[in-house]
Formats: C-alpha cells, structure tokens, sequence
DNA sequence: TTAAGAGTTTACCTATCAGTACAAAGTGCG
DNA sequence: CGCACTTTGTACTGATAGGTAAACTCTTAA
C-alpha cells in the first residue's frame, strides 16, 4: 500500500509524457495511471482537482523549462546570435528531430483549446517575445525582427507536423538548418 | 421516419468539420450525430463500419480537394510561378488564414495517428512532391526545390498552429507572405 | 396493391470514462 | 512501542463511449 514518498515532481516528466503521446482528452486515467505507476488514490491525493490540474501541473513544468533553457537566454544574453543559434540546437534535443510533439502546440489545435487557452497563448506569445528580442539586437528593425520571429516558431512547429507526419527526422533538422542559415551572420539574409 | 434521401456526399463536409474541431477521438457519437442531424442508426447506415470509416471517407474527400486545387495546377500549370502563387491564395482560404485546423496535420499529432499513418503521410508526401516539381521548373535544382518545398509546408502547417494559439489570424497572413516573398521571381532570395 | 429496399428511430448492450469514498498500510516523531 | 499524518489500493458511482438489433416509415415500381 503506501511505501514511497512520490515527490509530486518526479511524476511530472512522467505525466507530459502521457499528455503528449495521447492528448487531454485521449490521455484516460488508466492509462495515466499506468504511465507513473501511481494508483487514482495516489493521482487525486496529489492532484484533488483531477485531470485538468494534472495538465495545468504539466503546462507549468514546460513553461519553466523554456522560460530557464530558451526565453531567458534570448532575452539577456550578451551574444545574441549565439543564443538563436543555441536555441536551434535545444529545439532540436527537445523534440527529438520532430518524432516528440510539442504539447502546448497539439493543445492549442484540439478539443480542449479552450480550457487552456491562457497559458498556450502566453507560451507562444513570449516565445516570439524573446526570439524577436534577440533578432532585434542583431541589428535589425524591431519590425523585421518580429516577422523574422514568427516565421522560426511557426516553421519549428510545422517542421513538427511535417517530420512526424512523414516519419522522417531528417526533414525536420532540415527546415530547422535552413532556417539558422538565413540568420544574419550566417550565409545570407 | 425516413424521409430525406441523404446522400454520403452531403454530409461529409459536415463530419469534417466536426473532425476537424473535436479530433478523432473527442468527436463523439452523439457529437457527430448532432452536427450531421442523422441519428446513430443512419449513420452506421452509410458507414457500416463505424467512426473508422468516416474518418477515411473525409481524408478521402479532403485528398481529392488538394488533388485537384493544388497538387494537379502545380505539378502540369504551364506557368508554375503561377501556380505556386495560387496555391498561397487558396491555402489561405481554405484554412481561413489559420482559424481552421488541418485535419491531417492534427490527426499526424494526435494518438490515432497510426490507424490512418498511410493518408497522413500521403497527403503531405504528395504536397511536397507536387511543389517541388513546380519550383524546380522555376529554375531551381532538385535539391533546393525540394528542400524549399519542405520549408514551405512545414510553414504552412506552423503558421496555422501559431495562428491558432495567438488567436491571431493575422500571424497566419504574415508568415505565408514572407514566404510567399521568397520566391525566385518575387523581391529576393 | 403490394413487396423490396433505402433510410430512420428507438432501445439496448458492454466497456470505459472521470471522479469519490474510505479503510488499510505505510512513514516519521516522540 | 504508539500515535498522527501521509500515501495508496480497492470498490464504487453515474455518465457516456462506440456499437448492435430490430421495428418502423417512407419511396419506387411492377
């Protein structure tokens, strides 16, 4: 019965796992269950408020790790140019050449968009934010910059879609290649 | 009471859309029932074999879509430029500048991806194929075309997820336009 | 007039859903 | 050891899921 002192921290990674692979909706408690090894006892001891607190728990973990890994270094580093090329590489790692989906994207395409509608807005939102920060101190036009934001973050995405749809990682390095290529300092604009 | 001679044909847009908001899994029977107006006894009328069916009876119906309004101009259009350009103006349209889901792109994300994984990857794996073909014939390599073909799609998919999350139709119009204004023949490359 | 088939309604099936209740079994502290 | 508290297993709820079966109502045409 009760032996180990789960650390509601431990069965986050766990958690988004599930979400991605099956949605909010698809992502039933037994198969959650199943996934962390934590019986429904265990589930509402650490989550009272069921399913919806468990993915507010996830979307929150997620923010965290792109406001510390990506947003911040955007945002302050002193090379910004190295941060958007570091940026590319962590994407990469992160979504595992497209065959990971990005959960905060799916969300945002499904049933139940609308219940976390805030905190998928304000996911994309601060990530074009940032990226368009970083643009803009390499001496571009604030303008420029955000157009060039929204182009990077949407063609991650769609690299997502594309790479999974097809089953092929490769396409996904390559769209994300040649969108680092035509940053300025690199090959050309 | 049998009255109306539905045809299959009148009701497919109707199954698409609910597809399209609700997934495979999240529109339900009584969902489905609801929007199309034709109880579950009609329904398993017209497909037999159930919700499985129908899903394939859309994929089948939006493939013919993109068959004929954009894979077949760009791959015979005597004017390729032309037809590429079209094919930014009808994609717009048709995915009402990002408001409206791709149903094969979220279903490529989603947990009932592999029931249909063939449809999926067919439909992008032709979409690349068919703007690959007309950008090669605006004086590109195969490689470059192809590998702006990815660009492109991937682009296309992201910006309706981007678009979506912002709730910003607007972003959808933009990103399209920038790569839109990539093309050989347009500002610069 | 009537029989066949298309189209439909209704009732029902089993499985599973999210969520609840609670007691049993663990833990740390004294 | 004994007590308070945390954690977990189990059994349950009512609702709904996808799917089936059969009775019923039209239309058509011989």
């Amino acid at each position: 019965m009760a032996r180990t002192v789960t650390e509601k921290a431990d069965i986050l990674p766990l958690l988004a796992e599930v979400f991605r692979e099956h949605g909010y909706e698809g992502a039933s408690l037994s198969l959650i269950s199943q996934a962390t090894g934590l019986g429904k006892g265990s589930l509402y001891h650490f989550f009272p408020k069921g399913k919806e607190e468990m993915m507010t728990a996830v979307l929150a973990s997620i923010d965290h790790w792109f406001e510390t890994e990506i947003f911040q270094p955007l945002l302050t580093s002193a090379a910004p140019a190295a941060a958007i090329e570091a940026m590319f590489v962590a994407v990469r790692v992160y979504f595992a050449s497209g065959q990971r989906v990005c959960l905060v994207g799916l969300l945002g395409l499904s049933d139940s968009r609308d219940r976390f509608a805030e905190a998928i807005r304000d996911y994309f939102a601060r990530w074009v934010q940032a990226l368009t920060t970083a643009l803009q101190r390499t001496h571009q036009t604030e303008q420029a910059a955000r157009e060039q934001a929204e182009q990077i973050v949407a063609g991650i995405q769609g690299a997502i879609v594309l790479a999974r749809a097809l089953g092929r990682p490769d396409v996904f390095d390559r769209v994300l290649d040649e969108m680092k290529g035509r940053q300025p300092g690199k090959s050309g604009g």
